[in-house]
DNA sequence: TTGGGTGCAAACTATTTGCATTCGA
DNA sequence: TCGAATGCAAATAGTTTGCACCCAA
């Protein structure tokens, strides 16, 4: 067993552990999917996520990919980031914080949360509140001039 | 001939124009569909669009509706926004305003220009500038307690 | 044994593409 | 007449649904 082999260990049994404190029961394919995403900080669309995770071992369905990204999101272990109108992103950071998200690249960077400072003078509509107050920045390569 | 042909007459003419001065050549589909969004100000998906269209005289069919669209807001005459994950909204205003989107109804609601202001201490990434800074914030409806 | 939980094939929905038809020069 | 513009059926891509299977009680 190298070091590869017992890292790769110890971040399983981490992620088992984070599953469950989360109320997920850990099957495999869940565990490979956490594996692949929260393995570093990252920002990723779900085919991504499904070719990544099936680059190895027994592969994961297209619909097991989506759902369990979604059960992920909805508990609190990544965020679903609604940065493009065509797929949806997955951060594994979950702390407040906005984004650029480059058009032409499809590339998202984040911008701290004390990097933006907004002002609103509007009040929500009758009956509503505010549900979610990150921004994300639409950006453009620069063209060559 | 009553007040309401006139009213329509005179709106078709209209219409028309807009279209001949933003450079695009008015189709039968094309003014029917202007005429569907542009009758007042508002905000509509593409099917909300195609239904009310198709409601009287020949049918245009989805596809042409969509790339209709698409023609529309890239010469000016609607703007589309980015609100929503599963589908696109038009709006009938081009002014630059904000916007709340009711995730729960799918109701969006003009937020004037004036009434956000942002304090951005972060630069765009290396070899990017900044393309849009239209913002939305997202809102629930408040739960009975 | 049974009932909720799980994974995935198939279905569905929003949008785009490719091409036959039409139009303007 | 001919190339570009137009409209739409069919294809595509992303996501959701419905159901067979499994596992813990």
């Amino acid at each position: 067993m190298n070091t590869n082999d017992k890292m790769s260990a110890e971040q399983r049994r981490k992620h088992i552990q984070l599953l469950r404190s989360h109320g997920i029961s850990p099957t495999m394919q869940r565990i490979k999917i956490a594996s692949t995403i929260l393995e570093r900080p990252q920002h990723l669309s779900a085919d991504q996520i499904l070719a990544m995770t099936n680059t190895h071992g027994r592969p994961v369905s297209k619909a097991t990919v989506y759902n369990t990204l979604g059960l992920f999101a909805s508990k609190g272990i990544i965020r679903e980031l609604f940065v493009d109108q065509d797929r949806a992103f997955y951060d594994s950071s979950t702390h407040p914080h906005h984004h650029f998200y480059n058009l032409d690249t499809q590339e998202i960077t984040d911008i701290a949360v004390e990097a933006i400072h907004i002002d609103l003078n509007a009040q929500p509509p009758a009956g509503c509140e505010i549900s979610n107050m990150e921004i994300v920045i639409q950006v453009r390569n620069k063209k060559d001039s």
